[in-house]
DNA sequence: CTGTTAGCGCGTTCAT
DNA sequence: ATGAACGCGCTAACAG
């Protein structure tokens, strides 16, 4: 059905080894057949079968991506930097949404295989034990973005969270507030959601203030979670100046609980959102929050995963909008 | 160096054709040797090379995906039901982000052809004249998505964009409002752009309302365009109390655009948004928006490519919200 | 019920 | 500089 290398063989008279060479532009031909060739090519459309060459290469050039949330902006950011460096590398991507909590991921990983993929990029929020042993199962090259793995054994690319979370909370801190609360994603979550409660909890203490449990709330990292707990946290009539989100989306979230019941930010309430997607930059009023350079890390993710090497601490930063504002005095 | 099926077939002592029945269950063994091979099979870790049986059954379980933009809750969306459906049937899906002109189009393209995906998901904004023959010159189905190409060759899966912007503006007049500035995508786009023009102007006409040009600027559909020309209107003192955007992040724009002046939506300016994206349930206020049901559209589109068929149209609806409120008096 | 064989389209020796 | 032939891993007849 399709138009062979045969074809083009044929039509010019030529082995398909010399077609061969010609396309993949190795020598041993001279430029006359070479002239021909191509003109029998373009003329005969020919394109050559990347699965017939995958078979006998074994190289597909291309990879696949988890993810847990296709559609989210912390998705779309990454997703958009892998594609940017794949694209860049002559590689394609097969993107698996594996549902928020990672339910087909296994699903995706057999069929993964059997494409013979190159590799794998894992960018699902949580990092399943059992994963590990079924990943290297696979044996193929896996690189976890914005996660990590249990191990030390899967090189990653990510920010410090920790870290992170305690230069957050500090900024908050420094600016005057002494009555923060935490919005988090779960303290079983131990990538995203544990180390970022630790780094709150660090920058606490490092600067000698009591930890206060009653703010401290646990959501999803979606909008709803953030906007459903803040409420509640604002309907019991906590007091807190100020409000460390582990997403932007909670964050925005907050704002929303905020506005709903006429606390103004960033006049009686500062926020801090994390991740710095689009949503920060839309909020209203534009979102203060914790830098995750999201394109940035998809790239380098990607690259590792190709070129080998080991794992990688992107750098945070606070970028500083409007949510978050000086406290006078206490 | 991967395992194949002749090492099962060696191990178990039965020949590859037995095993290859077994592995895609057909008939034509006994349930003794069945259990033996799928023993094997477990044993070994074997796993069907999914290259050589498309090279020989034509089947990649594959299709490509076109976007220009993957980072954005429009494209985000549309991903998400695409996949859906893809993965309901077993599909997987490359995606491949154009660029925001559509520059890589071509580049995608053969590359997609010769990984000999099974058809075409074309979401990227624009659809260029000379794509058409390009893309028939690939003898793949293709399908648009919330786009449609010059010709009516190419089936496609979108909203009536001329009848929601006429139903959205229309909305607008109803509540009071008589100046309406219009936030579009650019004329020259014959799709997104000037069906929502229209769509706009009709429902002034049939309303008996002036055209005012001063009125009608154009952005590229992101959220900084959207500021920026909200931005201009409103300092050019343009007066109007409602404003028709073409998308969500416009809207959104337009929303900071105002807060930055002092205006107050939707007391004292109303602001229509497109798309029903999460960004319009995150502003704040959240958007009255026009919805194109994206994830919907997206399975159908899919659907529609697998299965055959004829172009779609996706029916739209008016989501009220709290940017759009009625008008007193004249 | 089971095995043999012929390709699928291509890259790659090894000849010439 | 060029060609013949083998094999990549598998499915699909065709034999038995």
């Amino acid at each position: 059905m399709s138009i062979t290398i045969k074809d083009v063989a044929r039509k010019t008279g030529v082995s398909i080894a010399t077609v061969s060479r010609i396309v993949n532009n190795q020598s041993g031909y001279s430029e006359q057949t070479r002239k021909k060739v191509i003109m029998a090519i373009e003329d005969l459309g020919y394109s050559p079968n990347a699965l017939a060459r995958g078979l006998v290469g074994q190289a597909t050039r291309t990879v696949g991506v988890l993810l847990p949330n296709v559609s989210s902006l912390f998705a779309g950011k990454l997703l958009e930097g892998i594609e940017a460096a794949a694209q860049s590398e002559g590689y394609s991507i097969v993107v698996c949404n594996t549902g928020s909590e990672g339910e087909r991921t296994d699903d995706y990983l057999t069929i993964l295989k059997q494409k013979r993929v190159e590799g794998i990029l894992y960018a699902s929020g949580d990092f399943p034990k059992d994963l590990g042993e079924k990943i290297d199962g696979l044996g193929l090259p896996v690189v976890t973005v914005a996660t990590r793995s249990h191990e030390e054994t899967i090189p990653y690319v990510k920010v410090d969270d920790q870290t992170a979370a305690f230069d957050g909370t500090s900024c908050l801190i420094e600016k005057g507030h002494r009555s923060i609360a935490f919005l988090g994603g779960g303290l079983s979550d131990p990538v995203a959601g544990k180390p970022r409660f630790d780094g709150y909890l660090d920058a606490l203490k490092a600067h000698g203030i009591p930890r206060q449990d009653s703010l401290v709330r646990f959501g999803d990292f979606r909008f709803e979670s953030g906007k459903r707990e803040t409420g509640r946290l604002l309907d019991e009539g906590a007091a807190f100046t100020a409000l460390f989100a582990s997403s932007d989306e909670m964050a925005v979230g907050a704002l929303h609980a905020a506005r709903e019941r006429g606390v103004r930010v960033p006049e009686e309430l500062s926020v801090l959102g994390y991740d710095n997607t689009l949503a920060a930059e839309m909020a209203l009023p534009p979102l203060t929050t914790v830098e995750q350079p999201l394109h940035a890390m998809g790239e380098q993710a990607f690259r590792t995963l190709i070129n080998g090497g080991g794992s990688l601490t992107a750098k945070h930063a606070i970028i500083e909008r409007q949510t978050v504002r000086q406290i006078e005095e206490e």
